[in-house]
DNA sequence: TTTAATACATCGTTATACAATGTATTATTT
DNA sequence: AAATAATACATTGTATAACGATGTATTAAA
């Protein structure tokens, strides 16, 4: 009776474990930009930016990714800074272009979520 | 010079017009569960409805598929109904359950929207 | 000495929007 | 009357992107 329970909860979360995936491929990219807007990040410091200040949770496979797809498109550039001790990092910094690419995204969300709230 | 202008633009345009389909794809079944909870509708006609009271434009290859997908996730039934002339048409109804989702799903968006307002 | 954490990266799988295409019926235009 | 457009259903193939799995290398902690 109790796995039939789990088992239940699990097929109704199944939908919106999907649903959360596919809303955050929409998201990721603006809440990447804005936070490197922010202030310039490495990939794998983004990660826990991401995490801590958005609640986002994404893996290193999504995010390098994400970074070399936006660099393509000219909305970020990189610079890599060596360390005292360990591996260089990877700084990752917003362009003009990025910043602008920004601005209209965020119109865009916000026109979306007015929709919502008519109803 | 002209037509150099148009190319600059559409490059730009590019980037942003991916993304809107990617933020669609994520936001589509919210939007559809949230139109089929006010009324039921048919597939074709969702499709106007969508456009009308979202803003949203989508393809019959695009609604047919997800009201499918929907189905199996038994967020929504069907039930045709037949007409005096024409093909008879196929209504989707919202059941109990995609109205729970509908909510969970609410909240969701609506927790990551206050998120970009900290920023 | 082993394990965990940091920091980079890639490959294969899966999900899904969309263009293209198809079928069938009715309404409109030529 | 014939041709076109609109309505209404549906499927196939392609492209995008998140994620699990896996890999390399360095440093810190157990």
């Amino acid at each position: 009776m109790y796995y039939f329970f789990i088992y239940i909860c699990n097929m109704k979360n199944e939908f919106l474990k999907n649903w959360d995936t596919q809303l955050k491929k929409g998201l990721l990219p603006f809440f990447v930009l804005q936070a490197l807007n922010q202030k310039e990040c490495y990939g794998y410091e983004l990660i826990q930016t991401l995490k801590d200040s958005v609640g986002i949770e994404v893996t290193e496979s999504t995010i390098y990714p994400l970074l070399i797809r936006l660099m393509k498109d000219e909305l970020l550039i990189h610079k890599w800074v060596e360390q005292q001790s360990g591996i260089p990092r990877k700084y990752y910094f917003i362009t003009e272009e990025g910043k602008s690419n920004l601005l209209e995204m965020k119109k865009n969300i916000e026109e979306m979520m007015q929709k919502i709230e008519i109803k």
